[in-house]
DNA sequence: CCTATGTCAGCACGACTGATATTC
DNA sequence: CGAATATCAGTCGTGCTGACATAG
């Protein structure tokens, strides 16, 4: 039962049950994010603009979309009042994109509207498979981090 | 550190935790379905199908979408020719919808490079990695189970 | 001159709501 | 007659590619 020995079988069969939990996650995320004044796209945005201000390629980059997908997000939440576009000091071919004071409400409680709807839903779990949800975060983190490069 | 001394605080840093993960799966699940010649929704469906006979409603109860989504994606698989709609012999208003002969192929071949890419990325995790996601995966079933209810 | 960055224009896909048969 | 099932019509959100302007 080393790793040599069960290289097809048993990883096609992981890799099987993983897809199809992430096909069905995808639709419950869709449902998490129905119900919020603020979209999926728009709020995964607006949290990576709490720093200092982001450059458009790198919000698409961390999105996993085409700039040009970003482009037309950030023009959004910039007509919405809720972000500001600068020119970059330091390359004018960049554009600093940062969180407007009128931002910052909204962002925080959708955010937290939505974490607690997803808590009310882990809180129906039992303690065992809490901690194994907790165990396999990370792994489905670096998961994602290959696939992003 | 039992469970009724913390329900709130750890409770919602998992959520958002889990929250964070499916987030970025979500851009995952898009790359994994962007190459193939039948997409995400397609392929699901399809894959429902291998049953005996599926009615409409029900292929969009287990999709987790409206009824007239799901009746787009059959009316175009069944212009590709991998589906069939079948008046149900018990109740005229349904309509059971089946996949032909021409489609399991396609659905086969499909799943399969989709899943041998999947398994790529898993093989160059550790088996501790592994261990931790399997069983974190039927978690994640219940929990998907919970918000389809 | 070539590359990098961002925006614009046009398109595709997939979901939704509301309205409409048809059958139970 | 009211409820259930499915379809149609129209709209919206979000992604993509290709073309372009501007700056390094």
């Amino acid at each position: 039962m080393n790793t040599a020995e069960k290289p097809a079988a048993a990883l096609q069969a992981l890799a099987q049950d993983f897809r199809d939990a992430l096909r069905q996650s995808v639709y419950l995320v869709r449902r998490l994010d129905a119900d919020g004044d603020l979209s999926a796209a728009q709020l995964s945005t607006l949290k990576m603009l709490l720093g200092d201000g982001v450059r458009v390629g790198e919000i698409a980059r961390n999105l996993g979309v085409r700039v040009p997908s970003a482009t037309e997000q950030i023009i959004k939440l910039e007509r919405a009042g809720l972000a500001r576009r600068e020119p970059d000091p330091d390359d004018s071919r960049a554009v600093r994109v940062t969180l407007t004071d009128a931002g910052l409400a909204p962002v925080a409680s959708a955010n937290e509207r939505r974490t607690t709807v997803m808590a009310g839903v882990l809180s129906s779990l039992s303690d065992e498979d809490r901690a194994a949800l907790a165990a396999a975060l990370p792994v489905i983190g670096r998961i994602n981090a290959t696939l992003l490069a």
